[in-house]
DNA sequence: TGGTACAGGCCAT
DNA sequence: ATGGCCTGTACCA
């Protein structure tokens, strides 16, 4: 499963970078130890360019092409997180009212983004708290959702 | 099919 | 601050 085709740097971490054909299919977070790679192709480059200017600007869209895979619902899902801007949060709750389904089928379709970062799957946080992050509710995962969403919110 | 596990929420102590 | 029951989806037997 993991196997990804590029590794990219990060401020906090790595990034692993999976394509099928020239569309972005799946991103993960890695260790920052993870080597990264030295020789990247047209479609890496564009990728590495797009997220360095959103390091530089969390406003910067991301302007690359990606195709999420996943079930209706999730789909669903997705397309809604994206209109939420930069620098703005909702909660599970209110993401499952607007859906007409329960904020504990959102979170399950959050945990399943396979293109993080691009699907801003970290702005939404519990009603109570920050909410988990990558299937996990504590841990490396937790920091990196911190960490962008402190970086989102540099921008004000 | 039925049974369980979730990145939650809410109401009762 | 804690524990219970609710919710919709996904995944596995």
């Amino acid at each position: 499963m993991p196997a990804h085709d590029v590794i990219l740097t990060a401020p906090m971490c790595r990034l692993g970078a999976s394509f099928t054909g020239g569309a972005l299919t799946r991103l993960d977070f890695l260790p920052l130890d993870t080597p990264v790679s030295t020789q990247l192709d047209a479609r890496a480059r564009q990728l590495a360019r797009e997220l360095d200017a959103y390091w530089q600007n969390p406003a910067h869209p991301i302007d690359v092409l990606f195709v999420p895979q996943g079930t209706p619902f999730q789909l669903r899902v997705w397309r809604t997180l994206m209109a939420i801007p930069a620098g703005q949060q909702t909660t599970y709750g209110t993401l499952a009212k607007l859906l007409g389904t329960a904020p504990r089928a959102v979170g399950q379709a959050c945990g399943a983004n396979p293109l993080p970062i691009l699907i801003p799957c970290h702005r939404v946080v519990a009603a109570s708290g920050l909410g988990g992050f990558m299937h996990s509710s504590s841990g490396a995962p937790l920091d990196v959702k911190t960490w962008l969403l402190a970086h989102e919110r540099r921008a004000d």
